[in-house]
RNA sequence: GGGAGUUUAGCUCAGCUGGUUCAGAGCAUCUGCCUUACAAGCAGAGGGUCACUGGUUCGAACCCAGUAACUCCCACCA
């Protein structure tokens, strides 16, 4: 029977998916061991799988299964959110695709659709997941809008009501036209937009009494206008708004101005009469030192506006479009309006001049659309308290940020928190739990029973019982609560901690141990679930923030739809094997930086996982012979110490978050230490037999080496976990729930005397490589040892690598020979053929060279006073060894050079 | 405008408290090999002004100052 050159991933990670949660690995109940707990950012439920998806679950599921196989309760909570914004305008869409219209039905049709929708597509990625070996408890998957969840989101509420920390008001506030909602300042992604500049001429009237005219009127052939006393110019990006100004504004000390003090100004194309008002606020650098004042959309116009009691003209409808305060235009979408309205002033004769312009503009984080600052009624959250504590978590190190360097930034935004917008305009999510009175006053109940006995109470606080309100005079708010309203409870919610704070599982796993998540919700979400831990347990929610980068592609360019430079992670993971590509994300990922991705990084993940596979395939053609002695008891003492020494370093890596390092550590033992050296050490020559104790030691060593390698590789090592090279398993023996080895004795002499021997077996390859001797060719081998080396121990690992025949311990140099060095040691081929002495004087003079060079760099230290003076003794003790040992290199390299020339 | 970070080989990155022959790893490249586990491989090799300028020090990739480029976060200049 032979067995494919190559590993087949696919059948084998249905396989033994399958069989994992057949035999339901991944589930976690509380027990006696120690939990190790993660919750997954829940995505989206809309959302696809993306780059950004496999390289924090990857992450994740690295962490928990090594924790797993470290003896550790691991649990892993799955889930998704329910992303009202986006969602609901996916309903939204897919509605009016089947020629439906949200206006012309009600919340209860609307939200029927929305759940069927859910059940339909939402959590395909969960199932995306699986394909990349995700080992979450599926049995305790979550959905932020379960009954619970949603529960726990109004209790909250309540909560945060009665200590006042949740007020209604009138306010200025993000609002997205597309969703037609109000959205947090955190969720307004700012971009640089190029613009352009319009000046704009208002016609004005010092003292009350006006000037000139300079608008409305047709066909005066006034397009070049000079600027004279009667006007004043303005500079804006926004001309569609020119109709809502209710003021301009000018600096007090602009000399200028001075005689416009006290006009007024009159609105181009409608002609309405503002003041002009005084405030230090203008910049007179800036633009033309005129400023037109727009309360109703800018948040600086606003302030301006309340500070001057300028009234607020609101031209625009909830979708961005121009409403009838406008007069012109009317029904016009913002945009389109800013390019009618330019050939309208033009043709008036009161476009000065347009210049380009770049500035910084909102943009909704969940449709993209541009953010129109609006004055609304709103909810909000106050920040402030719950700050405080959250802050001094990760300033004590309580919660780690990993890397650091996020903690700067952390307290940055924890310090100059603002009040959180938590209502949206949308239908889909947790309905504020606000209760109108036909009064105008409202009351915050779990219900509408609750509801009504608390506004009887509040209409007749004597004798509530004779309020005749009934549950239909009670109005529920309309609005929702803000997504992250329900997110940033989600490590407590999960564990029903708000249902029943005292239940087993919020006990067990809370807090959790390590999140993973993207640094750009580290406000959003991270900052916000650790006051709600302080807040609702007392606690902090985990001790580890792991923060990934950003994958990008190989130009530095963020991966994302529209540029369509992201690969299909299903194609990746049908190409390249769900471990290919998951030592593919990990192998250059560290932490809070972002990742630059490439397919060659999955196809060196596939390369390694198939240089496992041949390991076996050689492994499992062994023959064994029990009358055989074992003639490698060198070589597995080695790689016991190796193996340990590797461990200590992949521990280290691991505790310090270094996952690309602690795989590199994994890579390089399996790859160079314990294919390229380890077995080629032990292998038997081609259909010879192998002996008992040699095979059965080896078959524990890569026994050990798929452990290690398993919670990078799942399934490939799951596969051969299985193989009848390890014996009849139990059902229940997998390598996902095998133990991690332990940390073993490590011989250090013995791995630095590998290190030499690898080095002579280096040497003899190069030694034929240069002189164009096959490899084929058996080569005697002599060695002047100055060393301590017992090379009689090692000689059977030396001939069988360099394939050497005679060797001989000699104590005289050998004449006509190609000869090397190693550490001390001498070392020499004698060749019949061609040898170059030239070549090999100008080999040792060359060495010559160095070291001396080497010595005098040395010597210099060592007669420095000061260094001598200053430097800890251990260093100048390690100076002395350099140069001892320079010297007696130098003395042989001399020798040789002497008898070279015989 | 404020803050943080980065800059080391062609690429992606390590380099800890300044001190080993300290300038490293993986990939890529080059040379030679289809050597009975693996060409998705084997054996070798080459490759760097540690961004730049100055300073501190016996000694600097590492500490300090300045410069440049890039990245990110925060911020209401029309």
């Amino acid at each position: 029977m032979s067995i494919s050159k190559t590993y087949q991933p696919k059948e084998a990670e249905d396989k033994w998916y399958s069989y994992w949660l057949k035999h339901k690995f991944f589930r976690s109940v509380p027990d006696e061991r120690e939990p190790y707990t993660i919750v997954i950012p829940p995505p989206n439920v809309t959302g696809v799988l993306h780059m950004g998806h496999m390289l924090n679950n990857t992450i994740q599921d690295v962490l928990i299964r090594r924790a797993r196989m470290k003896g550790k309760n691991a649990c892993w909570v799955p889930g998704t959110d329910h992303a009202s914004i986006a969602t609901e305008a996916k309903v939204v869409a897919m509605l009016k695709e089947r020629g439906i219209n949200k206006k012309d039905i009600t919340r209860e049709e609307f939200l029927k659709y929305a759940w069927e929708w859910k059940e339909k597509y939402g959590g395909i990625i969960l199932e995306q997941l699986k394909k990349l070996g995700a080992s979450c408890d599926w049995d305790r998957t979550r959905f932020t809008m379960d009954d619970d969840l949603s529960e726990a989101v109004i209790d909250t509420f309540i909560h945060l009501h009665k200590k006042g920390w949740i007020y209604r008001g009138v306010r200025m506030v993000n609002w997205d036209p597309q969703g037609k909602t109000a959205v947090s300042d955190e969720e307004v992604i700012r971009k640089e937009v190029n613009q352009k500049l319009y000046y704009i001429r208002y016609a004005v009237a010092e003292g009350g009494e006006r000037k000139a005219e300079g608008g409305n009127q047709k066909s005066d052939n006034l397009t070049h206008q000079p600027p004279t006393a009667t006007h004043l110019t303005i500079a804006t990006t926004r001309p569609e708004t020119i109709m809502a100004d209710t003021a301009i504004c000018i600096n007090p000390n602009d000399e200028r101005y001075k005689h416009l003090h006290g006009g007024k100004a009159f609105i181009p194309l409608i002609n309405r009469e503002i003041p002009i008002i005084l405030d230090d606020y203008v910049e007179m650098d800036f633009g033309t030192g005129c400023l037109k004042v727009t309360p109703a959309h800018d948040l600086n116009d606003y302030n301006l506006g309340i500070k001057h009691n300028l009234p607020v003209v609101d031209i625009l409808n909830d979708d961005g479009t121009l409403n009838e305060k406008a007069e012109i235009l009317v029904g016009e979408d913002r945009f389109a309006a800013r390019k009618k309205i330019i050939p309208l002033l033009e043709e008036a004769g009161q476009l000065e001049k347009v210049e380009d312009y770049k500035s910084q503009i909102g943009f909704s984080e969940r449709t993209d659309a541009v953010i129109e600052p609006k004055l609304s009624m709103q909810w909000f959250c106050k920040m402030e308290e719950m700050a405080k504590p959250a802050l001094d978590y990760v300033l004590k190190g309580d919660i780690k940020l990993i890397p650091d360097k996020f903690i700067n930034t952390y307290r940055h935004w924890m310090e100059n928190v603002h009040d959180w917008t938590i209502s949206r305009q949308l239908w889909w999510g947790q309905q504020i739990p606000a209760w109108y009175l036909p009064n105008g006053e409202y009351v915050i109940a779990k219900n509408r029973d609750e509801a009504l006995n608390l506004a009887k109470e509040k209409t007749h606080p004597d004798s509530y019982r004779d309020s005749p309100l009934t549950t239909d005079d009670l109005r529920q708010e309309e609005d929702v609560v803000d997504t992250w309203f329900s997110s940033w409870l989600w490590p407590i919610s999960v564990f029903d901690g708000f249902k029943d704070p005292n239940n087993a599982d919020i006990n067990y796993y809370y807090p959790t141990n390590d999140l993973v998540t993207a640094p750009e919700i580290l406000f959003f979400w991270v900052a916000r679930m650790i006051m709600a831990g302080h807040e609702f347990r007392g606690e902090v929610p985990f001790r580890n923030v792991y923060l990934t980068g950003i994958v990008r592609d190989k130009l530095g360019r963020k991966m994302s739809k529209s540029l369509g430079n992201s690969p299909d992670p299903l194609n990746l993971i049908e190409k390249y094997g769900a471990d290919g590509v998951r030592v593919g994300m990990l192998l250059s990922s560290p932490a809070g930086n972002d990742l630059m991705f490439d397919e060659s990084h999955c196809e060196q993940g596939r390369n390694f996982f198939n240089k496992v596979w041949n390991a076996f395939r050689l492994i499992k053609g062994w023959q064994v012979d029990d009358q055989l002695e074992n003639s490698n008891k060198v070589a597995t003492e080695w790689f016991k110490s190796r193996f340990s020494q590797a461990l200590n370093e992949i521990e280290s890596n691991f505790d310090q978050f270094r996952l690309s390092d602690a795989l590199m550590s994994t890579y390089k033992l399996v790859w160079d230490d314990f294919c390229a050296w380890y077995l080629e050490m032990i292998k038997p020559a081609y259909e010879h037999p192998i002996d008992r104790e040699t095979y059965t030691e080896t078959i524990k060593f890569f026994e050990n080496v798929l452990k290690i390698l398993h919670p990078f590789m799942p399934f490939i090592t799951e596969e051969l976990w299985h193989d009848e090279l390890f014996g009849k398993r139990a059902e229940m023996d997998c390598c996902i729930v095998a133990q991690l080895p332990e940390i073993g004795q490590i011989n250090t002499q013995l791995l630095n005397e590998i290190e030499v021997v690898k080095q002579v077996v280096t040497d003899i390859r190069n030694t034929r490589n240069s002189k164009q001797i096959s490899p084929k060719e058996t080569l005697p081998l002599s060695v002047r040892v100055n060393s301590e080396i017992n090379y009689k121990e090692y000689q059977p690992i030396i001939s069988k690598l360099g394939n050497i025949g005679e060797f001989t311990i000699v104590t005289d140099k050998v004449a006509g020979a190609v000869s090397f060095m190693v550490s001390k040691d001498e070392f020499y081929i004698p060749l019949t053929i061609n040898i170059d002495i030239e070549a090999e004087r100008e080999k040792l003079l060359k060495e010559t060279e160095y070291l001396i060079g080497f010595l005098k760099s040395v010597e210099a230290k060592l007669g420095n006073e000061r260094f001598m003076n200053n430097a800890k003794p251990e260093i100048i003790e390690n100076e002395l060894k350099k140069k001892a040992d320079a010297e007696t290199k130098l003395k042989i390299i001399q020798e040789n050079l002497g008898s070279l020339a015989n």
